[in-house]
RNA sequence: GGAGAGGUGGCAGAGCGGUUGAAUGCACCGGUCUUGAAAACCGGCAGGCCUUCGCGGGUCUCGUGAGUUCGAAUCUCACCCUCUCCGCCA
């Protein structure tokens, strides 16, 4: 019953059945969660009044002990009284098991400046930045470039692993590395996150926190035998980070810059992207995220997002941002941009980077919440997360972006103190 | 893996079957005193849910879940987590 703010507060439920509606469902589902948690409270005073009883009815017998006097009547009483109250229990477990189990599958309501669309074609370019690279040849996919040069092994990964796997040599591997160490640089040194390092693995509580489960199961790595899950992206531990704790307001905002390994079973996706390290079941990637004050949290999405970017700026890569629509936004966020890299061997736009609000979402599912400065009810946080970035695509885009007609790929300035040098060879 | 100890409010830490949602201290908020601050003193101060126009009332929560009992933070069982010692290991 936390999930969702209010089911009797008919203004704001009007707002989300649009928002339901704009994303491209109905109101089923809020509808059955609005009639079970009627029921709910019905249950709920009906238990609790027989409770009361039974509590008073035990306090007459203890003074009454106490003095020698005999209670046995009114103990038999109590004992109708807990088979009554025995019944009612089941009946209010099961209205609110079930409410519940509604409430985890209803999305997130969509901030009102989220354009309304069906898919991806409907989502709102807010700027381009840069210029697409000019080539005096036909540019090459990455996996080409790699592949003859030597530093990615796709043959060799598909034998120990298997398919969207990869291992990456030489200069794929340090070229990757020079990005992780840039990326962290950036965000802890000038961008003031924490840098972090978290589990792989996480429980399944979890993965519900950050609203990954119920509905997307299929999608991430479990492990057999163990209560354990592979992380689809460092979302998933930092989220519940402050998982069922009370912060105070000053602690308010906390950034974080967490690297880590990423795995993704990519269920659904057969067929697509088969081809060099656009979609692997592992990838690395550096996720900022931070939890804030309400009254923050689009002001700090737009900083965050211009985080991410900054990367890309001074990689000199061209890249575009765009607001995703109504259609394609995620489950669990309000507003969210995408941040689409330019790959000139592809001929088009990928995305590196995918910047959430979730204002109180994650927050009520983690139960994360802070005290007012000057006193007053506790509040929850906003949650907020993006990629900063995806080190594989970003490892892609410098690659296509910077790849030589002989070969050899050009190392970006502000990789050079990281790599040693100024070409890949 | 073996042996022990423990998980209580924002934090620390008592309580170990009966009006205990919980002593005390710290933190926090309000007040007295002070030119101001500190100190001292006085008072307040957990959260969720239901109910009430409001005062308030009800109920649940002392790691989690089941159980014993008229009644459980206190007893029993299972599980989770933390710590100490031994063994093994990067």
């Amino acid at each position: 019953m936390i999930y969702v703010k209010n089911l009797e507060d008919e203004v704001y439920l009007q707002a989300y059945r649009q928002s339901l509606a704009n994303r491209g469902g109905d109101s089923a589902l809020l509808d059955q969660a609005i009639e079970m948690n009627l029921l709910r409270k019905k249950r709920t005073q009906e238990l609790e009044t027989k409770k009361a009883e039974q509590k008073k009815a035990s306090e007459q017998i203890g003074s009454k002990k106490k003095k020698g006097e005999d209670a046995s009547s009114e103990m038999a009483a109590v004992q109708k009284l807990k088979e009554e109250i025995k019944g009612l229990e089941e009946s209010f477990e099961e209205a609110k098991n079930s409410l519940d189990s509604i409430l985890l599958q209803l999305p997130n309501k969509v901030h009102e400046s989220v354009p309304v669309g069906k898919s991806d074609a409907d989502n709102r370019v807010e700027r381009t930045v840069g210029e697409k690279p000019s080539f005096a040849f036909a540019a090459k996919a990455h996996h080409e470039i790699a592949e003859a040069m030597g530093i990615v092994d796709f043959e060799r990964a598909s034998k120990v692993a298997g398919a969207r796997f990869s291992f990456l040599l030489h200069w794929g591997a340090k070229l990757e590395r020079a990005l992780m160490n840039f990326m962290l640089d950036l965000h802890t040194d000038e961008h003031g996150y924490k840098e972090v390092i978290p589990p792989y693995l996480v429980n399944t509580e979890s993965m519900y926190g950050t609203g990954q489960f119920p509905k997307f199961q299929e999608d991430v790595f479990h492990i057999k035998n163990f209560p354990f899950y592979l992380i689809p992206t460092a979302e998933a531990p930092m989220t519940n980070y402050y998982r069922d704790e009370m912060l105070n307001e000053e602690d308010l905002p906390q950034r974080f810059a967490a690297y880590s390994s990423c795995f993704r079973s990519e269920a659904g996706s057969y067929g697509k992207d088969t081809k060099g390290l656009i979609r692997q079941h592992q990838f690395e990637k550096v996720e900022l995220m931070t939890f804030v004050h309400p009254d923050k949290s689009y002001e700090e999405h737009d900083r965050l997002t211009q985080n991410a970017e900054e990367v890309l700026k001074r990689l000199e890569l061209h890249y575009r941002v765009s607001t995703l629509c109504t259609g394609d936004i995620s489950f669990g966020a309000a507003k969210c941009y995408d941040i689409e890299v330019w790959l000139p061997g592809e001929n088009a736009y990928r995305e590196i980077s995918s910047c959430s609000n979730f204002e109180d979402f994650q927050a009520r599912r983690i139960n994360t919440r802070f005290r007012p400065k000057g006193g007053g009810k506790p509040q929850y946080v906003h949650t907020l997360n993006g990629s900063g970035l995806a080190i594989g695509r970003t490892v892609i885009a410098v690659i296509e972006n910077y790849q030589q007609e002989d070969g050899s790929i050009r190392v970006p300035k502000v990789l050079q103190k990281y790599l040693g040098t100024e070409i890949l060879k």
